[in-house]
DNA sequence: CACTCTCAGATTGTTACACAATCTGAGAGT
DNA sequence: ACTCTCAGATTGTGTAACAATCTGAGAGTG
């Protein structure tokens, strides 16, 4: 049993360190803005500060933290602008992805295109009736939705970029008292897999902008 | 004359780095699927492997180096796939742009906003003039061009993260034999402003989609 | 009191060296 | 030809140290 030749490295330090700390920044446990030591997570989860330097930088890649030199990495934080600017390129996305898969499948998407959208809806709806006060879990199962509806092209660019932007809107949401009920959310997205193949883009933009709308507010009263 | 305080600190080493590199990789003189080994660079920079680590892991993030778990960095390479994936990706971030300018502005745009474009457009005659076998160098004009029409929607993380594209695009380019006249990319891009107006987002779809024809074309013919 | 200036402490950027973990290719053995 | 093994190459991580820069608290000034 002595380590046996060509098995799958395990992940490095510096991945799971960042797994961690992205897992603690989309619980919510650090409010944006919150700088984050290096120092600190070095004592806290053994690492060397070298590693943990790289983490960050790897956080800072996916615009979870942002790092200034010499003044070190904070949680992301979003302002109106920022947010809007966010959506705008989410809309971009998921409105080309939509209509790559109309083009190909009609108003009328076969079963293993929707499939996958169908099971994330499902989880969704588990994850609902499960907790429906969890809201990173439900705001996670929610971009889960999304994020099969653009894998649904199968445009690898597409579907990678796109999962990266709804991790940074989790960021965003797991810090806003949900105002939705959670089961709404379920119904309302059975809706949108339907309207996005008999409507197309147009009910991309009405579904995104609604969510921008109800974010600001959301924003605007924090 | 000691060090003035509140000066703007010059750039980390790990930014000059990253700098160099991806000027060396955009001009072609490191072909695609070439290892980066740390020590090289870092005996060659005279910079600590740490440092050339971090610069590595940035251009990662940029998708100009590819880096797998203690097997090293290696200067991106693209397939066909590969391509069309990255293609339909720019061709998402453009039409978006393009919808978003034609929304405020209708088909005629003003002044104000195509005057970058037109500036980015005469850079590119410019170079074309200058010396039109510079080919790395009519590819980033030609890059720009696009930037700015993207640009022109003011929305910052569609323009960002488009012009983080066209670089990608640059690396595919300069390893290509251009099969345009310069002149011809000049007269067909100031038709293409034209087409984006008055046609909009079709006009893009059109261009995007020729142009990854002639780049699977000459990528067939390597 | 408001304001600026200064400076020590905190924090990040970089280096050097060492060692562990893993990959790689050349050669031994079948 | 094929697999197996192993030494060397390369990357991943740690420790320690110092340089560069930021930060906030307090001194000084009007």
């Amino acid at each position: 049993m002595s380590p046996s030749p060509r098995e799958t490295p395990g992940p490095t330090s510096v991945a799971r360190l960042a797994d961690t700390l992205r897992a603690q920044i989309l619980h919510g446990e650090l409010a944006p803005g919150t700088p984050v030591r290096e120092e600190d997570i070095a004592s806290m989860s053994g690492l060397s500060r070298h590693t943990v330097r790289s983490a960050l930088r790897l956080l800072a890649a996916e615009r979870l933290v942002t790092v200034e030199p010499y003044r070190g990495a904070r949680v992301a934080q979003f302002d109106t602008d920022g947010l809007v600017a966010l959506q705008q390129l989410r809309a971009a996305l998921e409105c080309e992805a939509v209509r790559l898969v109309r083009a190909r499948h009609g108003t009328t998407w076969p079963p293993d295109v929707v499939h996958q959208i169908l099971e994330a809806l499902d989880r969704l709806e588990r994850a609902a009736a499960t907790d429906p006060d969890d809201w990173p879990e439900v705001a996670r199962a929610h971009a889960e939705v999304h994020s099969e509806i653009v894998a649904a092209a199968r445009s690898p660019r597409l579907t990678e970029t796109y999962r990266s932007l709804h991790t940074e809107m989790l960021l965003v949401l797991v810090h806003l008292r949900p105002r939705y009920r959670a089961e709404a959310l379920v119904a309302e997205h059975r809706g949108y897999l339907r309207l996005i193949q008999s409507v197309g883009e147009d009910a991309v933009r009405a579904h995104v902008d609604h969510a921008t709308a109800l974010i600001l507010g959301a924003l605007a009263a924090d």
